[in-house]
RNA sequence: GCCAAGGUGGCAGAAUGGUUAAUGCGACGGACUGCAGAUCCGUUUCCUGGGGGUUCGAUUCCCUCCCUUGGCUCCA
């Protein structure tokens, strides 16, 4: 097992990470509430923390990760009236749409997504637990945990409640004693789905379910929480609070790890504010490589900006130079390179190609810096652009060799996957016809018409690149023009 | 008001108690090309929010102020 460093959000500092049962690691993270379709903020956190998996995983760690799905909550009940639709089905509905299109972002490392509705049983043993204990309180067929009772209320977050504004957003329910107090236990309204419980029927409140989760699936305590930074407060304070009050153990959690929020203008992209971009659309205009090498191109503490018309465009640009040189080592190696007794590297060039992944590793080692790592990358295809013209000339391990870094990022960082979908139709023999005659066209002088076919080309979506006699032929990379 | 995260070149965005503060995008010049593209070489000198302090040396550590964003019981 890999040592290394991260960020715990609890202690505000860089700590070296030791896991409670090496080699095993429970990491969780706060899933989704699934009324409405996936934004490309959500997405920032999945990858994020798909990232934090796969370099656990190629460390030698066993990794157990569960995302949770809140499948039930005002939010939902609230849009499945809307729609019609019974709440739990519309957030079955949602999140296998959520899931596609962590699919197609290439998001493979979650081992499971539990539903909060499946953990009634739990939740209510927890809530009965709290009341017995002293922390929870029934009051008119709701339960509700009260704050005062937890000293250690705040560790994580700093907020101290008696700091706090009594803000327009607090609703001061009449059952509470305090209005910091919080809901374990939600009494149903007639009509909504609810379980029953010695307090009448009801349905789980926000914060316990995600402790009755992990209490069920990874023990008193476990390795690293994550989530997205606003959800620190109250969020995760209220599971600390639940877990440690329920189990009289702590900490909770040995390591908190919080992600940057992506911003539209430098304002929070959010679904209550109206100001979302859609995952699916941004994968169908740019896809899934862009996008993930837009977020790993930043440091994932860091505030991101999302700006429309700008911000991907660039990563493509960008991405686009780092994943050239990649494919011209796989055509290579399909077109019969890898077999090919050819010229090896030059030593030093050799060398630093066996070196590479582990410098790699190196930096995300340190608060899993992916733009570190990037940035080796970038240093990699420069060496490769130096030698671009004699790569039909290597041997099989010389380019095997060459892709060699790129294996790396491709099982931790996610990129270079393999073409997404793509055509079903080889176009090919088709592209080939065309450049045939602009072979001609080129070889009697008629550079109009050669042009003319090569922008034609473009038009279509393939791009043509002369080297000297030959053409080489490549599609454009998604994304709008 | 309180809590938290940020403030680095034209833009995006890393890092560090110490030679020229990565890398990318963009721009400009050159090589190559019929022209492009891709690639290579070079340029883009004056970039670390303000003010104090510690230090031989601060962008980094400390104090303070300013600004931005998030949270203060809906939120990735």
């Amino acid at each position: 097992m890999r040592r290394f460093q991260l960020y715990d959000s609890l202690s505000r500092s860089t700590r070296l990470f030791v896991p409670i049962t090496p080699p095993r690691v429970g990491l969780f993270v706060c899933g989704l509430t699934p009324y409405a379709d996936a934004h490309i903020g959500h997405a920032r956190t999945a990858v994020t923390f798909d990232v934090v998996a796969r370099a656990l995983r190629r460390w030698g760690y066993r990794v157990f990760y569960v995302q949770n799905v809140t499948n039930l909550d005002d939010h939902m009940i609230e849009r499945g009236g809307q729609e019609g639709t019974e709440p739990l089905l519309l957030a079955e509905r949602k999140f296998a749409a959520y899931r596609a299109s962590m699919a197609r972002l290439g998001v493979s490392s979650v081992d499971l997504y539990p539903f909060a509705t499946d953990y009634v049983p739990e939740i209510l043993a927890q809530t009965k637990a709290l009341v017995e204990k002293g922390f929870a309180y029934p009051s008119d067929g709701s339960v509700y945990y009260e704050v005062a009772k937890f000293a250690n209320y705040g560790k994580l977050s700093g907020q101290r409640r008696e700091e706090q504004r009594p803000g327009t957003r607090v609703e001061t329910e009449p059952g509470k004693r305090a209005p910091e107090d919080f809901v374990i236990w939600k009494a149903a309204h007639p009509g909504e789905p609810s379980w029953e419980s010695p307090w009448g029927p009801g349905r789980p409140g926000w914060h316990i379910e995600d402790t009755a989760i992990t209490l069920r699936l990874m023990g008193d305590r476990y390795d690293l929480h994550g989530g997205g930074l606003e959800l620190k407060f109250p969020h995760h304070e209220g599971e600390i609070a639940l877990a440690e009050a329920t189990t009289g153990s702590a900490p909770l959690v040995n390591y908190w790890m919080h992600a940057g929020l992506l911003t539209l203008k430098g304002e929070k992209m959010a679904k209550s504010l109206g100001n979302v971009v859609g995952l699916e659309e941004t994968l169908d205009r740019f896809g899934p490589d862009t996008l993930r090498f837009f977020y790993l191109n930043a440091h994932y503490r860091s505030p991101l900006d999302f700006e429309e018309g700008k911000s991907l465009e660039e990563a493509r640009e960008a991405y686009g130079r780092l994943s050239l040189p990649l494919e011209r080592i796989r055509e290579e190696l399909r077109t019969g390179g890898a077999a090919r007794e050819g010229s090896e590297l030059p030593e030093e060039l050799s060398a630093e190609a066996e070196a590479l992944p582990g410098r790699l590793d190196d930096a995300l080692a340190i608060d899993f810096n992916t733009r570190e790592a990037i940035a080796l990358l970038f240093g990699w295809v420069s060496r490769l652009g130096e030698l671009a013209p004699r790569w039909e000339e290597l041997s099989g391990g010389a380019l095997d060799a060459l892709e060699s870094p790129y294996r790396w990022a491709k099982q931790v960082l996610g990129l270079f996957a393999d073409p997404e979908g793509g055509s079903d139709v080889d176009l090919s023999p088709l592209v080939e016809v065309a450049l045939a005659a602009r072979k001609r066209a080129r070889a009697r002088g008629d550079f109009a018409e050669a042009d003319r076919i090569r922008e034609e080309l473009r038009a279509a979506g393939v791009l043509v690149e002369d080297e000297g006699e030959r053409s080489r032929w490549r599609l454009a990379p998604a994304g709008d023009a």
